[in-house]
DNA sequence: GTCATCATGTAAGCCGTTACATGATTGC
DNA sequence: GCAATCATGTAACGGCTTACATGATGAC
């Protein structure tokens, strides 16, 4: 999951560990914080796997105008530039700078589209969601309706009975929780009506039937 | 988080590993599935520090009638006799059935109440909402005016605007995630009234003027 | 010259997982 | 006697956290 973000941010421009994290905080600070005893092992996990490559000079490729139309990605290029020029002048380096490989391209994708059959559920989706708009339009809708698939299983089992604790607020917390899945599916229905109309044509396999089926349910 | 479902868990009656992790699955299955490999260690740590205590022969306390109205309950009352008869006549034993012990309460009671800086936010509450059913109506209260100050913080920072990412899937990310905080926090807020209803008075300090305060905004 | 901030990293620990090893009991 | 299930445990690993160690740079 953590690399999933690295390689998200770093789709966008060069960034350093420090920056990486402040990032991580400002812009996914919703969903969670990283530490560095996370961020600085993952980085050189990348690297070594070459999905990540150090940038010796400054970059300059991404930083000349225009402005992207991103709230913090002008800032952040802002202090990139100001960075360079100090090393360039100095000659002295402390910093190490990551961008993203072509290899590393493909393994974001992989990692957006693909399952993660590890930790939590809402926060993986979340994330990805973040950065699902650096996804082609197929890709992208197949996300959105694997999401609803796991959603549409989920509240099947919660509808039908089960053996559970039997006092108030079990009862209540299990009916929260199935409202809670409910909306999460109506909003999903909502991302992927969206979509459609954004991209008509390129409607995956055994997708149209079973969104029909249970939209109106 | 794992100690808090077994204490929980064995208040009700005592149980033996085996057991008590088919209990996780079934009652508590919609929170969270547990393995062997964190059980059986978990319930070694509880006994070493006399949370817990093997019972040597037949619970005799809980086996016998009445119903105690729990679905599952009584299921494994009725297991447990078998077994416990079964043991008796010929003598021999391989598993180990732990009861609670005084202490174990105590440690339960804190757990419940107390707030555990780990892991998942939501699952826990989950999990200690599943067992306050066991709690005295203050510390219940209390639990719940945390968890109503936890989601009224949440809900405050989600409000005012932050620097992110800038794509409709982000913005839309955000806008779900502000409505279902808001709608847990209606829905603790319903918990909480229901609770002041069932038992008026014992209204700890610093509760009601905030819970007035926010409950309309 | 010293303090805050920038910047990178390591070590230990937590809390859980999967996979593996082992053996008793029951039913057929 | 053999398989399924009951039952208990260990080993290795995963991914993250906190706390710690270190040092450069810029501001005053």
């Amino acid at each position: 999951m953590l690399e999933l973000a690295v390689l998200g941010l770093l789709t966008d421009q060069p960034l350093h560990g420090y920056e990486l994290k402040k990032r991580l905080g400002e812009t996914l600070g919703f969903l969670w914080g990283v530490s560095y005893g996370s961020l600085y092992p993952a980085l050189r996990r990348l690297e070594r796997s070459g999905a990540i490559a150090i940038v010796a000079a400054e970059p300059p490729p991404v930083a000349p105008s225009p402005p992207t139309g991103s709230l913090t990605g002008d800032l952040a290029a802002a202090r990139l530039r100001a960075m360079a020029g100090r090393l360039s002048a100095s000659g002295r380096r402390t910093r190490k700078a990551y961008q993203i490989t072509p290899d590393g391209e493909r393994l974001f994708t992989e990692l957006l589209v693909g399952d993660d059959p590890h930790g939590d559920d809402e926060k993986a989706f979340a994330l990805k969601l973040a950065f699902c708009g650096h996804l082609e339009p197929g890709p992208r809708l197949e996300l959105l309706l694997r999401r609803r698939r796991v959603l549409a299983e989920r509240l099947d089992r919660q509808r039908q009975p089960r053996a559970m604790r039997d006092d108030r607020y079990t009862r209540s917390l299990v009916e929260h929780r199935t409202k809670s899945t409910q909306r999460d599916l109506e909003w999903v229905d909502e991302l992927i009506t969206a979509e459609r109309v954004a991209e008509p044509g390129e409607v995956p396999p055994a997708a149209s039937d079973a969104f029909k089926e249970e939209a109106s349910a």
